[in-house]
DNA sequence: CTTGAAAACGAACGGTCGGTCGGTATATAT
DNA sequence: ATATATACCGACCGACCGTTCGTTTTCAAG
C-alpha cells in the first residue's frame, strides 16, 4: 500500500468513528483534519469534495461490516444458525469501539432519508442488500425444514431490522441497560414462532412440515 | 393570544415541519426566517438562542403528539383496544403532512443521542414517558385478563417501539411500500402472542388465566 | 390622538464552513 | 543521485452560521 492509500485509510478509519457520533453532515473537514493533525487541504485532496468524502466513509464502513459480520457468517451453518450469527454480529457491531456513536448506518439512514444524492442512493442500496441477506438466511431455514413453510422471510427480515433499530434507540438515547437483553428476547421469540407450528398462525394452512426441535436456544 | 404568541406559534409550526426533514441541527435561523418571510433577528428574538428554539420545537411537537395521539387514546377502552389506538395513531403521526420528513422524534433521537444538553435531556424524558404509556396500556390489558399474566409489559413496549422504528426505516429510507402492512403484521403477531397461552412460552408457568378471545383482529 | 411598550427590522460582528491555489516537501522509480 | 510524480501545506476565498445592537414600525391602552 502506497503512502497515499495509507493515509487515506487512516483518514477513513477516524472519519467513520467521528461520523458515527456527529453524523455524516456534522462531520467537518476542518475538525477531522485537526483530529488527525494534518491540514484541511491535505485531507480533502484525497477525496475532492465533502460529498465524496461522505461516500467514501459509507463505502469504508460497508466494507468493514462485510468483513466483520457477513464474511464470518458464511462459515456458519446455513439457516437458523447463520441467521443467529448475523443477528449477534449486528448487535456487537453497534457496540464496536471503532463506532463510538453506535451503528453508523442507523444515523446515516435518518440523516439521508430526505436528502437525495449519491450518498443516499448508496446507503439505500447496501441496506437493501443487507435486507436480502437476512431474507435469504430465513429462506434457507425454511428449505432446511428448520422454519415453517408458511412464514414470510420478508416479514421476518423486517422484524429483525426493527429489533435492531429498537435496540439502538434504547441503548443510545434512553441509555437503557436492558436494551441488549430485550433485543435478544425479541429475536428469540421471532425464531421460536418461526420454528414451531403454533396456534398463532390460524390462517395460511401450510404443508406437513415438522419443526426440527423445540428447545429454546440460549443466546450465543 | 397576543401578537407575539401568535407569530411564535406560526414559527414553531413551520419549524417542526422543517426540522422533520433537515433535523434539529440542520434547522437554521436564516433558512427558517426566509421561509416565513421575516428577518433573522425578528425570529430569534422570540427564543433568544438556537438551542432554545430547538427545545421549543421539541416541546411544541410533544404537545402536538399529546393532542393528536395520547388524548384521543384515553377515550378508547383501556387495555388492548387502547394499545391498538396508540399504535395506529403513532403510524398515522409519522405520515402527517405537518411532518414531511416523518416522525421528528425519530430523527431527533439519533441526532441527539450523543450530544448532551437540554434538548437531549428533554427528548429522553418524553420518550421515557411515552414508553411508560405503552407499558401501562399493556399492564391494563393484563389486569383485564385480555393478555396473559406472564408477559412482560416492558418487553412488549420495547417490541412496539422497535416496530415503529423499523416502519420508519422501511418507509423513509427504503421507500418500501410494504412498510405499513409489515408494521401492522408485526404488531398483530405481538398482541396475538400476548393473548393466547401458546407453546411459545415454555418457561414461566403462570396462573389459570384464560385468553379472552382467539379471533385475530382486523387492523383498525 | 397621544404615548409607551412590544415587535420586527437591517446592518454588522466574529467564526466556521467547504473549497481553491501556488508552492514545498517527500516518496518512488530510474 | 537524479528526476518525476505524489503528498502535503498555509494562505485565502465567498458563503453562511448564530448572535448582537440600535433603529424603526406596529400595536394597544390612556
Amino acid at each position: 500500500m502506497g503512502k497515499g492509500a495509507e493515509t487515506k485509510d487512516t483518514i477513513l478509519r477516524h472519519a467513520i468513528g467521528l461520523a458515527s457520533v456527529v453524523g455524516l453532515e456534522g462531520l467537518t473537514i476542518g475538525g477531522l483534519a485537526k483530529e488527525l493533525a494534518i491540514s484541511k487541504s491535505g485531507l480533502i485532496a484525497h477525496f475532492g469534495t465533502k460529498e465524496a468524502l461522505q461516500l467514501s466513509v459509507l463505502q469504508a464502513a460497508a466494507g468493514m461490516f462485510g468483513n466483520r459480520i457477513i464474511v464470518p457468517s458464511q462459515r456458519a451453518e446455513p439457516g437458523e444458525a447463520r441467521l443467529r450469527v448475523l443477528f449477534e454480529g449486528w448487535l456487537r457491531w453497534a457496540r464496536l469501539p471503532e463506532l463510538p456513536g453506535g451503528c453508523i448506518f442507523v444515523s446515516a439512514s435518518v440523516e439521508l432519508d430526505d436528502r437525495p444524492g449519491i450518498c443516499r442512493y448508496f446507503l439505500a442500496r447496501i441496506q437493501k442488500d443487507w435486507l436480502k441477506n437476512l431474507e435469504a438466511a430465513v429462506a434457507e431455514a425454511i428449505e432446511l425444514g428448520q422454519f415453517r413453510a408458511n412464514i414470510d422471510p420478508a416479514q421476518v427480515a423486517f422484524d429483525i431490522i426493527a429489533i435492531h433499530q429498537g435496540f439502538h434507540f434504547f441503548d443510545r438515547l434512553l441509555r437503557d441497560a436492558t436494551a441488549e437483553v430485550r433485543a435478544r428476547a425479541a429475536f428469540n421469540f421471532l425464531v421460536l414462532r418461526a420454528r414451531q407450528r403454533g396456534p398463532v398462525e390460524a390462517e395460511e394452512e401450510g404443508g406437513a412440515e415438522a419443526p426440527a426441535e423445540t428447545t429454546p436456544p440460549a443466546g450465543a
